[in-house]
Order: C-alpha cells, then structure tokens, then sequence
DNA sequence: CTGTTAGCGCATTCAC
DNA sequence: GTGAATGCGCTAACAG
C-alpha cells in the first residue's frame, strides 16, 4: 500500500493540493462545504502529512530540540514530563538528547537537533560553548534555557534562584535553632546549580553569624548510596555537628539511611535538609525537611513560553517558577 | 547569515552536489583528493545537512520513535537511557512520546512519529490497537517491542520473561521458609507485566502446594507512597502473613517505611520482596530482596539489533535479557 | 474563497 | 570517478 499523499487527497476531493493544504494547517479562508468534502478524503485515505515535506517546505518543523543533561537523575524525566505535558494537544514533537554534563557533547547535540530546523530548543542552565551559542544566534528557533534564574538568558529561562533556595535553607535551619551546621555534597563541576546552592547556603549562614563547621563531598554524581557513605563520612570526622544540608533530596535519604542504620537519631541528634522535593523523601518514616523544586512545571511552563509566539521578543524573559520549603520532620 | 547548503559547499570544492553528498554519505567511490577538498569546504562553511530535505528524497529519516508508557516510573527514563547510549556514536536521533499506558494515545503518536518516516519504531508490550498493527505492518519500519517476551513480537521483542519472574519469586520465598506469602499491588489493568509476574507468582506458589495468604491491590499507579499505605491495609487485615511479595520496588520500598514505622522486625516478622532492583532498594537499612531486570540493557541492546539492518527478518525474534534474584536482606 | 506556479535541499537514477 | 537531470511531498507567494 501507497501511503497517500496531498495530490490524491486532492484528486479525491476535487480541488487543488493548496487547498488541502490550507485545510491542514487551518490557514486562509476555506467555505464550510470544501473543508467538509477534503476533511472526508483525508479520512477515506488515511493520509497522512508527511512532515519531512513540511519542514523542507516551510523550512521550520514540528521538532522541539530538547537537550537534557542526563536522565540518570530523577529531576530531568519530570522536566521532561512537565514538557510533554505542555506538548499534548499539540502536533509538535520533541526530539531529545543527551549531554552528559558535557557542554561540547551539547554543541554536537544542538547541531544535529538544528539540523532538523526545529521550532524551538528547550536546554538546560546558561553554560554553553561559544559555538553553541553562534549556531542559536543564527537559527532563527525559541531557545529555553531551564532550572536556573541565575543568569541573563538567550531568550527565556525557566527555574528557580538556587542561590536563593541555598540562603532559605540557612535560614530554615537557623531559625529551627541549629548552629553548628555542614554540608555534605556531590562533585558539581559540572553541576552549576548544586553550586549555586552551596552558596547561597554559605551566605545564608554568614547572615547569622555563623559558617559550616563540616563538609564532605563526593566525587561523583549525586545519588543515595553516595549520600548515605558520605554522610557517614562526615560525622565520623567530625560529631558536633547538628544539622547537615545536602546538595539535594537523592543525597538526604541517603543520610536518612546511614542514621537508621546507625542508630543516630533524626532529627533529635542530628537533622538533615535536602533539596528537591522528592516523592522519597517524603514516604521516610519521618518525611524528609527540604525544598520543592517544582520541575513538571518547569518544564510546562518552557513549553507554553515558547508555543506562545515564533519570535523572540526584544528582550530575553525570566520566570521564575518559584521553590516553597518543605518543614518535613527531620529539620 | 543564511545557513549553507550542498550547492554551497559544491561551488566551493568546484564539484557537483551530487559528489558532495557522497561523501557526506561515504557511497560510492570518491578520489582521496576529492573527498579532502569537499571535507574543506564543508568545514569551511559550517555546513549542516539539512535532514529533512534528506528525509524527503530518501523517504527514510534517522529519526528513531520511542513510546514510552510513562516517565514517572524510573524504570522507563533507564530504558531510554539504554536507547540513548545505543544510539551515541550514531547520526539517529530519537522522537519519543509518552503514551500514558493508553493504546488509543499510543496510536496516535504513533501516526505521528510515522509522519516523520523514522528508521524504527521502539515500543512497549506487545498489546497495540488493530490501526496502530496496520500501520507497523505498513510502514516499512523497523519495531522493537521492549520489555515483555511472553508473547509473539511484530519485529523484535527484547525484555525478560515476567511470567518466570514471578515463578522465581515464589521459589525464592518458599525457599527461604516462608508459606503464608502475601502480594501488596497496584491497578495493573494497563500494566499487563506486572499481571504476567502475579501470575507467575500464583503459579509458584502452586508448585509447592502453597497460594496466597492475603493480597491487597492499590487503585491506581504504583508508588512508594502507595507501597506503605498498601502494605499497612494488608497487615491490618491479615497479621498472620510472614512475607510479601510486592508488585515492583517502589511498591515495596514504601512497604519497608511502614514496617520502619510500625515497628515491625523485616525479615523476623515480615519478609519483603520487591522487583526491579532499583538503586534505592539497595540502600534501605537493610538492602531490599528482589529481581534485577537489567532495564538499560533492554533499551540499549534494542537499538543495537534495530540498526544491524533496515529489513526484518522473516521470523520475528526474540532476545531474553534475563533477570537475576538479589537476595538481599529483607527475605 | 480557490487555483497556478515555483521552489525548499537533498538523494537517486542514469549517463559519461 | 564524476556530473546532469529529475522528483520526493509540501508550502508560499501571487493571481484571480
């Protein structure tokens, strides 16, 4: 079988492939009685448009680039949720990739995404080579920078300050009355955010006159298992401390797990704060103290920013998607 | 800057385009001195093929469709992981879409990942709508079934037995003494493997003369959250159970905060089993028993058989990925 | 409101 | 080894 193209829906229905085509793609005027009569050859035919032609055509397709900059960590599948949610009940569709936390493997991702002449890219912080943000310039496509604030965007960006979700947690713990506080991380030379939040955790502390009285850190990528060791690291150097902010909620249940499992008493002994929001953290047999990051509305929110027109407006667009603290019972 | 095209890059090298696109493609002889200037050239002007206009004349793109039933379940994100990592060092590009666990959604995305004339189709399960049967078996794709192989496949199926899973569940358990087994759940109505693995379990259970003691079945998509809240109702209705064996490890970790919380002794009370053997299992206080299903190879190994060639073969196949019990601590 | 005319950028025949 | 011609299926002008 044939797959059926414009021509025969039009032969079908007796007018001109230009006017299937408006029917198409809702554009122009059409009377009741055509739309109806090429609706139904559509539908006798089972045509479908080929979208290759489209884009060739029009020179813009139906793609959404999305580079993402790794799917091992829970966070970018509810982006990516929260895009597809935006994307229903839409034709377009998103063409995903993956960087690894590496900015030249995002170069060569953004080249083969551009390549399909997409109508917008959705990626992640506002590190990019400078190649990168050439071939952006000259493709005239929406650009989404998501999960951070921190920065001038290209185009829009849509997150959240990590810096001051970092100072929120100083002054959560604070204010819950513990003063010799540390930290306990993963490597974030690649993960700018974690950074940031390290930061702003700093200053946080510095505000109440104080500073981390210990931190650890991980060589590696965020998870529970390195949480859990690390945090064990930590209070056997140093057991004075009080409380322990995480880089994130993956890191704290892990802390979570190393208390149970040694016997140290949470948040009596020792308190812990995340970061995130995860459904982990909260079925703990005490929910876990940290921040709701709201990543599905990232990530929807990108997409109804970018649908919303196919030109970038004048100057470059924050939204700020916000972050609320979760008390939690283990801060 | 407008961006450049074959005809581009042929004036340059003072070839004609159809050399150029030779040797981007590498077909067909070329003389060494050639290919260098056309390689110059393109380097030159930064030349990036225009995929869809490639599309278009070849009637075949390098666009790869994924259906997924979800992204909320971590076990599909490693799975696409899997495709990614199989698909690196390549020039495809996968086009998912997430169907939601619902067939008439995943025709229609279906129908439109086929507009795009994708290389392969890679889904899940082997339970699709008659339309979406017509128009795999029109389209002259390569399809790749994942997850399940207890049924006969289109093209490729590559996954595990769930059936056998569950079997080795209940001969697990058994073995370890345990006769009054119990099964904590959720709505599997469109989640046919998890049905396949309670039927193995049933089945099991039967070899050894022994059925279900208690079960007791979320209404809705499994979580942790519903794992503890599930688990608590079984044990409220039936105290005499000594295991559970648990429809997947987000299911069961949630049942593991319970006993956590209620102070129940795991296993000397109660014994838990889960499936999947994901990360966070492996950090409770005592790691969880359960059944690795090696979910990024099934993604990755999935491609790879997918590009060995653009035809199937005349018989469908299968490839077992296997599965492994994790013994644990839990049981 | 509808039809006609031209490409979009590339791959695929064939020649030579 | 290389080039010339043709068309993939559609959209974008412009007429009328």
């Amino acid at each position: 079988m044939q797959t059926a193209t414009l021509a025969h829906v039009a032969r079908l229905a007796a007018v001109s492939e230009n006017t299937v085509s408006r029917v198409i793609r809702n554009k122009g005027p059409i009377a009741e009685e055509t739309r109806r009569r090429v609706l139904a050859a559509i539908e006798q035919l089972g045509y479908l448009p080929n979208r290759a032609a489209g884009a060739l055509a029009s020179s813009s397709s139906l793609i959404i680039g999305v580079l993402l900059p790794s799917l091992s960590n829970i966070v970018f599948p509810e982006v990516l949720r929260g895009i597809h949610a935006g994307l229903a009940d839409t034709l377009y569709q998103p063409m995903i990739g993956v960087t690894d936390y590496d900015l030249d493997q995002e170069q060569r991702l953004l080249a083969s995404l551009l390549a399909w002449q997409p109508a917008a890219i959705i990626t992640t912080g506002f590190e990019h080579t400078q190649a990168s943000r050439r071939m952006l310039a000259n493709a005239r496509v929406r650009v989404a920078e998501l999960m951070d604030i921190d920065a001038r965007p290209i185009d829009v960006a849509v997150g959240l300050s990590h810096r001051s979700a970092g100072v929120a947690t100083a002054r959560h713990l604070v204010s819950r009355g513990y003063r010799r506080i540390g930290y306990v991380g993963h490597d974030w030379t690649a993960d700018r955010r974690a950074a940031l939040r390290y930061e702003g955790l700093c200053q946080g502390l510095q505000e109440a006159g104080l500073s981390l009285v210990a931190e650890q850190r991980f060589d590696g990528p965020s998870s529970t298992l390195a949480g859990r060791d690390t945090l064990a690291r930590l209070v056997e150097g140093d057991a004075s401390v009080d409380a322990v902010a995480f880089s994130n909620d993956d890191m704290a249940v892990g802390g979570f797990m190393h208390c149970l499992a040694a016997g140290i008493a949470v948040p009596g002994r020792l308190a812990l704060f995340g970061f995130n929001g995860l459904e982990i953290g909260q079925v703990l047999p005490k929910p876990l103290a940290t921040i709701r990051s709201n990543r599905f509305l990232i990530g929807r929110v990108a997409v109804e920013k970018l649908l919303e027109s196919g030109e970038r407006s004048a100057e470059p667009q924050v939204i700020d998607t916000g972050f609320e603290i979760v008390a939690g019972a283990t801060a």
